[in-house]
DNA sequence: TTTACATACCTAAAAGTGTTATGTATAAGA
DNA sequence: TCTTATACATAACACTTTTAGGTATGTAAA
């Protein structure tokens, strides 16, 4: 029964094999941060394509925040829906790249977004943490 | 105009007053806390009932977090059927609570979420303030 | 030259979590 | 009597992310 199943993966190439390894890291806590990252990350580079924000977390995080796909570029749509962010496109080694940087209104937001994460990170350290209040 | 509507409301009571003014703040960053935060209070204080630990975590963060009902009830049901806490029902003053503790299989688990909850707030201010990280 | 891997975009169904808006009931205070 | 506080509960809805695909180009290994 192995060899079979081993034929038939090798026959239909990469089968089994989850072809996405890209996970927010399992816990639930990174949920709603997504956009914050973004907007940070497009703050301090200028801007970016999606591509590129996926692997730039990865490696800021040391591997240990891996951005879905399926979450990023729903994610960079809405935002540029909402005004936040402006897209260009280029094609570079005959591959497309979209381009987002934050608008003028994005820069704003995204001073907010920073200060409520702050707030949020201060909070869950009062939580966990009560000794520090002191 | 003004009158008319003015004269219905008071007719009615609280009419178009939320009964209930909690919520988890604005923000999506608590989204996928709350289950470490009702842990880590059963873990510091032995057992509590529902209505005590929306008014704790009230108090701990100064208004700033307000835990809904309609998420903390569901949560806590969702834990005592995963085995990780415990219930006792107990009447006081003639009104039923529902006291919750840790399970032992429960306090084992809130090691390992309170240690993710550091991982996460780590690497959020290492995506945040980049400049730390020398 | 086929296979695998990296780059680069996309979306739809499902899962998970929380909000909003209720409902029920007791006790205390204005 | 009306309101507020205490104390539980749930159902409909909204939002975000995961899972699991799909398409396409360039390059290096087998």
């Amino acid at each position: 029964m192995y060899k079979i199943l081993m034929y038939i993966c090798f026959s239909i190439g990469d089968c089994f094999v989850p072809r996405n390894d890209k996970k927010m890291k399992n816990s639930q806590l990174y949920k709603g941060s997504l956009n914050t990252i973004i907007m940070k990350l497009l703050e301090e580079n200028g801007k970016m394509y999606g591509y590129e924000i996926t692997q730039k977390v990865k490696a800021i995080t040391a591997g240990e925040l891996n951005i879905t796909e399926g979450a990023l570029y729903p994610a960079l749509h809405k935002l540029e829906a909402e005004g936040i962010l402006d897209v260009e496109i280029e094609k570079v080694d005959n591959r497309m790249r979209k381009y987002y940087k934050l608008t003028e209104a994005g820069t704003k937001e995204t001073v907010n977004r920073l200060a409520e994460l702050e707030d949020f990170i201060r909070t869950m350290q009062s939580l966990v943490n009560p000794k520090l209040e002191f």
